[in-house]
DNA sequence: TCTGGGGTCCTAGGACCC
DNA sequence: TCTGGGGTCCTAGGACCC
């Protein structure tokens, strides 16, 4: 961007509009137009919603056996998610956004942070719809941006964005909204519910409501020493920010995860050993298989349990912690120690509907092993990598569980309920659609740079 | 029948140390 | 009457996020 007349910097988050949503609309043009939604893992519960099926006034999160009549008789589009293609899309929504900033922060699978330069006026908003434009046109896929001083401020400027009309007020309207643009940015924070603030969740809203403040702006100027007593240094911050006192920094460099976890509920109750077996080891295999692509080691593990918070009868819930001998991410060596653990864990006439696996003490897989006290000559070492990395190239290549351990059982009753799964378009080479000879359709499906590389890669 | 998954940060309190 | 004080580390739990 011209940066000739820059007068201070701004901050701006841009997301996706109904992101998973849309990812659906971007690979079934037949569905663009129609009510749709996607549902959570197992079929669960309502995540995402088109303008279409927001507008027939579906709520998010309703579980689906609820919503379901409702959705059949509005003919509404149901999909199971899809993660590898959320994944994808993402990639390539982050992969557009750079050239658009100075530097952008990842923040979620649909958001990004950028840092910008303020030019004098409201240029940020001809920058900001022709960036609009240019996500559409690429990837067909609707982004909002909202841009203020600070990541709280254009957190609500983007609510605001996506809140206001075409042919709105001077701040944007029409998937932008630039607090730094206009006139009275108060009556604009007046406007947003106290709820709506970065930071502000169910707890603090009601808090917030207790105490009279109701909007963002009332947050805003409330006494900062009670804000400190009821939510210390975090509250703090968040007014600063509200102020246009920027204390959150953008994170250009994701810090090492500290904990990685793999965790599902069951499509029906686990009373069986055998059962319980056969899910934490996929669960282990898919976090080794994490921990491995995240150059870590774990140090510990935990498995843990859950019986239905739903059905009425008391919850049980039960977790075990243990400590390896050496830190790993050695597949065989996690199934190992976790194992061992589900025969405690599984009560009688305590069905689980939920089990998981956390990983935890990572340290970065550079750290020098202890020779010696390795479990496995160096050399035998050495053949185990090699066989991790090779698995982990074919089930990136042919997708998740084509090479599985046997711990984690074929086809497995309590696995996961996906029943309504779009095509794997832009990941796997046989859901590639065919195009249409209409016009000029973008090159939309062609495999990202990202996943060219990681094929490269394994 | 059927209610998601994966994270982070902060605080309070206990254990332990000198 | 009156039972140190200050620091660090760890953990559990709460709150938040998407």
């Amino acid at each position: 961007m011209n940066n000739k007349a820059a007068v201070g910097s701004a901050i701006a988050l841009i997301d996706g509009n109904n992101f998973y949503a849309s990812c659906e609309a971007v690979v079934d043009p037949a569905v663009r137009g129609r009510p749709l939604v996607v549902l959570s893992n197992n079929d669960g519960c309502i995540v995402s919603r088109s303008a279409e099926a927001r507008a027939l006034g579906i709520a998010m999160g309703t579980p689906y056996f609820q919503a379901r009549a409702e959705l059949e008789r509005h003919g509404v589009v149901v999909r199971s998610s899809n993660y590898a293609l959320y994944a994808d899309m993402s990639e390539r929504l982050m992969a557009s956004l750079e050239p658009w900033v100075e530097a952008l922060e990842v923040y979620s699978i649909d958001e990004a942070f950028g840092q910008l330069r303020r030019p004098k006026g409201e240029a940020l908003l001809d920058w900001a719809q022709q960036l609009r434009q240019d996500v559409l046109r690429q990837l067909g896929l609707p982004v909002a941006v909202g841009i203020g001083p600070s990541k709280v401020l254009a957190k609500l400027a983007n609510r605001l964005a996506k809140r206001s009309p075409a042919g709105a007020p001077p701040g944007g309207g029409g998937g932008v909204f630039d607090l730094g643009a206009v006139d009275d940015p108060d009556s604009w924070l007046a406007a947003l519910p106290v709820a709506d603030v970065w930071g502000i969740g169910r707890q603090l809203g009601e808090w917030c409501r207790r105490r009279g403040v109701a909007d963002a702006k009332a947050l805003r100027d409330m006494p900062t020493g009670e804000l400190r007593r009821k939510c210390g240094v975090v509250g703090v911050r968040l007014q600063q920010e509200l102020r246009g006192i920027a204390c959150l920094p953008l994170e250009l460099a994701p810090a090492p995860k500290r904990e990685t976890c793999v965790s599902r509920s069951f499509s029906k109750p686990v009373k069986e050993l055998e059962q319980l077996r056969e899910a934490i080891a996929s669960y282990v295999s898919r976090a080794a298989e994490k921990l491995r692509h995240q150059r870590q080691r774990a140090g510990m593990l935990t498995v843990f349990v859950r019986s239905s918070p739903f059905n009425g009868t008391s919850l049980y819930r039960h977790a075990i912690t243990v400590e390896l001998p050496l830190p790993s991410n050695d597949t065989a060596v996690l199934l190992a120690a976790a194992l061992p653990l589900a025969k405690q864990l599984l009560r009688p006439h305590k069905p689980l509907q939920k089990a998981g696996v956390l990983m935890q003490a990572l340290e970065p897989e550079t750290q020098l092993q202890h020779h010696l006290f390795a479990p496995l000559p160096a050399e035998e070492q050495q053949r185990r990598e090699a066989l991790m990395a090779a698995v982990d190239g074919l089930n990136r290549r042919y997708g998740q569980g084509t090479l599985r351990w046997a711990a984690c059982g074929l086809k497995p009753a309590w696995a996961m309920r996906r029943e309504r799964l779009s095509g794997a378009a832009t990941t796997c080479i046989h859901a590639i659609p065919t195009a249409h000879a209409e016009g000029q359709e973008p090159a939309r499906f062609k495999r990202s740079a990202a996943a060219a590389r990681r094929d490269r890669g394994g």
